[in-house]
This record gives C-alpha cells, structure tokens and sequence, in this order.
DNA sequence: AAGACGAAAGTGGTTGA
DNA sequence: TCAACAACTTTCGTCTT
C-alpha cells in the first residue's frame, strides 16, 4: 500500500544533506533520508480535503492519525518569524511547510464544525439531549480520524453516528425515522452505521422491543398504564419466543396497537406505522400473530 | 369516508450448502 | 458464492364500521 500513501509535492530531497534518496514509512507516517537518516517529513497527509485510509498496524497508525489532528495546538508556538528571525534557509523553509500543512489541518476543522452543526441540527429536531449528541459526535470523529468519510457524505456520516449512539444508549430510533430528519436514506445510513461499527469495534447489541416503547408510546400520547400493558405484553411474547428472526420494531409496534386497544386508547395502524416507521401490513401481521400466540380474545374489545 | 383487512409481487438480509 | 427462505414493504381492491 506504499503507493497509496500522499506526499505534499515539495517534499522531494533532505533538508539537511539535499539528496533524493528519500523512503517512507507507512507505519510511522514519515519520510526518512536514506542518506542522512533525518526524518524529512513526519505525519505525511494528503493535501487535499480528505486523506488516506490506512490499513493493518492499526495502533502506529493511529498514533500518527491523531497528532494530526492536534497540530495546530502541539506546534502552534513554532510559527512565530519574529523568534526564529536569522536563521537557516533551511529552517524558514520547514516553517512554511508548517504552516501549509496547519491550513490541511483547518479544513479537517471545518469538516468537524459543518459536521457539529450538522448533529446540532439533527438532534434538536429529534428532541435529543446533549450527553447523546456529544456520544454522537464522539463517534462522528473517530470516524473521521479512520478516514471513514472518504467517499460518504458529511450528513450520512453524521446521521450514522447519531444512530449509533442512540442504539448504544438503549434508546434507538428506527432507520425510517432517522431518514425523515436527515436528507440521507435509510439504506446510506444503515450501510454507514455497519461501517463504523465494524470498523471503531463498536460493541452494540441487536435492539430489544421493549426500547422502543417509551419512545413510541410517548409518541403516540399514550398513558403509562397502557405503556406497561406494551411491557406486560412482550414479556409474554417472549416467553413464548415470540422474537426470533422478527424485527423488533414490528414486535413493539404490534404490542401498541393490542395495547391501545385493551387500554381504551385506541390508535389506527396507520398512526402506529408512522410513529413506528414499519407499515401497517406489518403492523397487522404481527399483532395478529401475537393475539393468536397470547390467546387474547380480541374481537371482543 | 376512514379504518381494517389480506393478496400479490418485489426487496434486502440471513442462512446453509 | 449462490440459491432458498422468512420478514418486510408497496400497492391495491374489498370489507366493515
């Protein structure tokens, strides 16, 4: 993958023994002098907005990947002219070269700051706390710093790492739902969800029914009697193993639509689905089959 | 008219050979 | 890798309230 790596352009020969005879090392990020040895260049980015992926030797990597994302703060000192007035060629030379590589380092910043805004955004039309939002962004640069953008949208990314953390939080939210308050699909996010999960080694659960109630009965400005029938209900579906290979989502959704009207509170399939984000066919086929598995005498409520 | 129902065809994910 | 499969979606016509 050595040719995959991208050298600022005016990198070509040693600063300290001028020759060309120049090696990189992917490992460590730098570019050593075969001559001299002198690491010429340390930290090697790609000049353009995004910058490359690297591959197996995760954790050298990664050191590298993440002092690049503090340069300006760690090297900040090293830009002043007045201090370093009167010396070498050489050394005017490695500072410009600083200074060209803190404005590659701004527009990862800019990347974040869109990219905050972004999860602001999102996560004040969903009605989502800060303590989520900052798991999410959390998430959103890691992403970043594994060069997981490359090739994916900013709000896809974003959409993902909100999701994410929602699941992780015990409180997920269905990927139709998460779709309607982004401009993203539901496919591109699912898709960059499992991506970053497998990649940062997100440890996540499948999602249960009963995370879902609160939220979905909330929704659907539903009591908390009814809301604990919701509960009593998947209980005893799942004694009966009522959730292999189903969604959950369904599962809760047709325990709702049983449960409204037990509990008096009746809601359409219709509203339940759109709360849901499942379809009222599958709002049907569930609780059909859970009323049959549960022995509930529906007809006659 | 609104809500519920179910058939039919299509999609995307999982599983097992 | 590919076919088979179950769950789910979309669409639509029909029935019930």
């Amino acid at each position: 993958m050595t040719d995959d790596i991208y050298h600022i352009e005016e990198v070509v020969k040693c600063h300290e023994c001028g020759s060309r005879k120049l090696t990189t090392d992917n490992d460590k990020g730098e570019i050593v002098c075969n001559e001299c040895g002198l690491v010429v260049e340390e930290n090697v980015i790609d000049p353009g907005p995004e910058w490359r992926n690297y591959q197996a030797g995760e954790d050298n990597a990664r050191a590298s990947k993440d002092n690049r994302m503090s340069h300006d703060k760690d090297r900040g000192s090293t830009f002043n002219w007045r201090e370093t007035a009167g010396r070498t060629r050489s050394q005017f030379y490695r500072m410009e070269k600083w200074q060209k590589r803190s404005r590659v380092n701004s527009s990862v910043d800019r990347n974040l700051a869109v990219a905050f805004v972004e999860l602001k955004k999102i996560g004040s039309k969903m009605g989502i706390g800060k303590q989520l939002i900052e798991s999410a962004s959390e998430i959103y640069k890691r992403a970043v710093i594994k060069g997981l953008i490359r090739g994916r949208s900013i709000e896809a990314v974003v959409a993902a790492s909100l999701y994410g953390a929602l699941r992780m939080n015990g409180t997920p939210r269905p990927l139709p739902v998460m779709a309607s308050f982004s401009r993203v699909g539901q496919k591109e996010i699912g898709r960059t969800w499992r991506l970053i999960r497998r990649e940062l080694k997100l440890k996540t659960t499948v999602p249960k029914p009963e995370e879902y109630v609160q939220k979905f009965t909330n929704d659907l400005g539903l009591a908390n009697s009814t809301m604990k029938v919701v509960y009593d209900l998947l209980v005893k579906a799942k004694e009966k193993d009522f959730d292999n290979g189903r969604s959950p989502i369904a599962i809760a959704a047709g325990a709702i639509y049983i449960a409204s009207v037990i509990c008096n509170q009746r809601r359409t399939q219709a509203e339940i689905a759109a709360v849901c984000g499942v379809t009222e066919v599958t709002i049907r086929n569930c609780y059909k089959q859970m009323v049959e598995l549960l022995s509930i005498n529906f007809n006659e409520l």
